[in-house]
DNA sequence: AATGAATGAGTGTTCATTCAT
DNA sequence: GATGAATGAACACTCATTCAT
């Protein structure tokens, strides 16, 4: 299997180096000649390894929604489980080192791939409305186990995915500083727990 | 007036189907072509009251920013206030309102015009900022007052505005049924004086 | 006739500046919008008094070729005229003095007409050819009279043309300067007629 | 090599139809359509080649320029220097020649190139001010050798410039016909030194 | 497998001309 | 007669994709 090692290597070259060059310039302001001058090969190799600029972007916007889905998995909502405060801090913590270290595929999710097209719009939304999902399933199970006051679990889920995001693109995408990612989790679920009052 | 007035609707009509182009099929997605065709006006005429497809984007855009911006001033952060928790509730009230009434705009800012070019970036970026400041701020004052308790403001801004957004996005962008802003914004504030615990 | 002398009026004031604004942006670097500009009328107005951009451009150019043509008339090629040298110098004096007071024609005529299409190509070429053709005539009566030495007639014209109109260009187009016409065309009718050895 | 051979090839391909369309359509009348048609090129490859239209009119004109320019040097000015005529002679003859086998660059710089803009006028002007020169240091040569009597060396130079433009004008751009270089140089020549009378 | 020259559909924009008022 | 808003054909240029080598 050398050849497809080789190939293999081929397609990474190419991909990390898309990366860099969508993060620097956007999908739109990326063209396939940046995208092969940056990775160092022919314009036709670009198209032996990938079917379209399109299906390039669409390979990285998996791969960081995948880690970030992993990220995610693994709280323990069933009711035997460690403070569901700790665990959230748990979750935030790795979803912004994950974030941090894939900053420019963050910030291609954030700020590139919105309204970019059907497909890719919706993938997005997948993502999003299973974290929403999975969010009102954690509401429910925490009310059940009166952990979590009676609410409206929609709009509370919202406003804990909104915040998320939101913590991620200031402390993330907008800025390159390192990240506190413990203090800023726990803020985080400090606020979503006792509010501001 | 009159010529001024037929003048002032031609720019309109134009207007409100590039908004209704942009808005179904993305910034770049749609060529002025597109909008001429929507508008029912030769192409010409589209160069007759815009200087370029990116000027009357950028119309669209500061008019649901400026429109935005004054949904959300008014707040009075002075120490013989209204009870804080009412105003903000009216506040969200007036932006989810403004949002529901402005749906193809609305739509345009949270996904066509991220990531656009740098002159866009930056307005939407400064209205963000604007708003964190406006937080932070209100924060601050209302740490003073002692409504709010100490906490990390910078974060917690950030957390509000990310929920804000989010809300709209769900309730208003991605949905296209009538909204309860009422009993929404309610559960926002909830959310966020209160929260989940 | 009150009307037609409206009308007149109307006419010269767009030809005016329509010249004014040729001599300045060349003909294809003035627009009609330019024109209208300048000479402050509508844009239909502009096409009630002439059929096209080209139009225009003609009448000017028909304008200046009458000019010169009749400042070239005249020459008295009878056996019993004035000394040639002092009928030759006259001629080029006036030459010299219509293009001096006709500037921005002139330039016309030399930058910008030259090459623009087939109609006022064939103008010039028809302009020119009558010049070569009436040299030509003027030098084989010289000849008859023996005042002008036997030669290639046509050649011979066709060197005067050249340095009459080289002269033009340097003397009149090119500088801003005023004239010294007699001594000028001195020079060249003594080079014309004595040559440099 | 054969890449950079098949490349060169290409451009060459594309500048020699590029010279035609010119020469027939003129700059304006000429469209990269119309080029590429010619050339038998899709309109991209014309970009893969030159910048713009603009760019390949450039690159025609300096062609024909400096062949023109190398046609001009070597004429010896010195004291011990062949006897003039002859020398003028020679040169004219070599530059009859180079506009007769460049027929169509040479219509371009005689009627296309004129009036276009201001870098093409400059490079023209520039061209027209160093043979002005040139022909002025010349005549001042020849005074002092006494091959030429004393006369107002600019205006001089600037006849001699306008009957060789004209000349070539007439006798090839204007005209098919083969040239019969040798004796219109001799003609030209013999008017320049000894005049008609 | 790798190349990069070639392609051509598509873009945003201009401007001479028309025509309803 | 006068207007200027409206028109749309035409333009130079770009770039994702293909394919002969």
């Amino acid at each position: 299997m050398t050849r497809s090692k080789r190939a293999e290597e081929r397609r990474s070259q190419i991909l990390e180096h898309a990366l860099l060059v969508f993060a620097h310039q956007g999908y739109h302001g990326a063209s396939v000649s940046d995208i092969v001058k940056a990775a160092g090969v022919a314009r036709g190799t670009f198209y032996l390894y990938f079917d379209s600029k399109e299906a390039v972007f669409r390979e990285l916007l998996d791969e960081l929604l995948s880690t970030l889905r992993s990220s995610v998995r693994g709280m323990d909502i069933g009711p035997s489980a460690a403070p569901m405060q700790e665990q959230l801090q748990g979750i935030l913590v790795r979803i912004l080192r994950t974030a941090e270290s894939n900053r420019a595929l963050t910030r291609i999710i954030f700020r590139e791939a919105v309204g970019l097209d059907e497909a890719v719009d919706a993938k997005l939304q997948g993502f999003n409305d299973g974290l929403q999902a999975w969010l009102v399933a954690a509401l429910t199970v925490g009310e059940g186990l009166e952990l979590v006051r009676p609410t409206d679990r929609d709009v509370a889920a919202t406003c804990i995915l909104g915040a998320v995001r939101q913590v991620i693109d200031r402390y993330v995408v907008q800025s390159d500083a390192p990240l506190d990612a413990e203090s800023i989790a726990a803020a985080v679920v400090r606020f979503s727990l006792e509010g501001l009052a």
